[in-house]
DNA sequence: GTAGTAGTGTTATAATATAACATAATTTTT
DNA sequence: AAAAATTATGTTATATTATAACACTACTAC
């Protein structure tokens, strides 16, 4: 079972809430810039409250791009299991939520037939919006 | 057909000998430190290099580490499709080379049928040798 | 043989992320 | 409820990763 703490602190909300109002990913230095009328000042404030979000799995990093997004799931328990499309026109990324495919992923067994604790795996592409400009 | 020029340059030579010596990923720095006696001085020497070996793909980044390693395969086309597993102990990177895996996801379609150019993937454990220790 | 493209060298600076330390709040254990 | 343990906060400074901009050179293609 999880017997991580799930409840989210003052600076967790603050963050989560800014990165939960952009539906595109937002980079850490914009959250601190965008949160600094609520108090929190200094870098180390907004790192910290991402890895905890990231831990709790209410918030995903993009890897190719630095940035942070928020998991769409209800109650994510995947944290460290992710799939990404992003579009390299307008960099936004979705959350892509195919049992199958989360499923091979997840079974996956390498040639030594060691299977992994997570992954992470990013699409890239033209997302049917830019496609149409 | 790839028209691309796959010939490398002076400095392109020196960064991928390097890469390739090594096992590990490296970091850009790193690199620097170490060519520095071949006659690179700046950062922008290095990464200037790195674009054009991801591009012509000799060398692949590890996206979640910043990182740089060496493409195992002897002509690999697909620059933009790997797959790698890593040891966050050693923090070993390893290519994996699956066909059954890389078919599927190449061939993937997102919920509106939409096939992508690309992909990283990267999978996350201990590995072998660390298992052992 | 000149036009276009790719590569080099350099300085400066931007963008991303963490170390380290002091303190406070919360949760758990006894 | 008091003590202990864990989690969170605030702050300064700094480390790490990456690019902009500019002047110049070498190579490639027609």
């Amino acid at each position: 079972m999880d017997t991580k703490k799930k409840s989210l602190s003052k600076n967790q909300k603050i963050v989560l809430d800014f990165i939960q109002k952009n539906k595109k990913p937002v980079k850490a230095y914009s959250i601190l810039s965008n949160v600094q009328k609520k108090g929190i000042n200094a870098p180390p404030q907004v790192y910290r409250a991402l890895d905890k979000l990231i831990e709790k799995g209410k918030v995903h990093k993009v890897e190719s791009q630095n940035s942070f997004v928020a998991c769409k799931m209800a109650n994510c328990d995947t944290p460290h299991a992710t799939i990404f499309s992003i579009c390299y026109e307008c960099d936004n990324a979705s959350e892509i939520n195919d049992t199958k495919l989360f499923n091979y992923l997840s079974e996956f067994k390498d040639s030594s037939g060691s299977i992994f604790d997570g992954y992470n795996l990013e699409f890239f592409g033209t997302c049917n919006s830019c496609k149409k400009n």
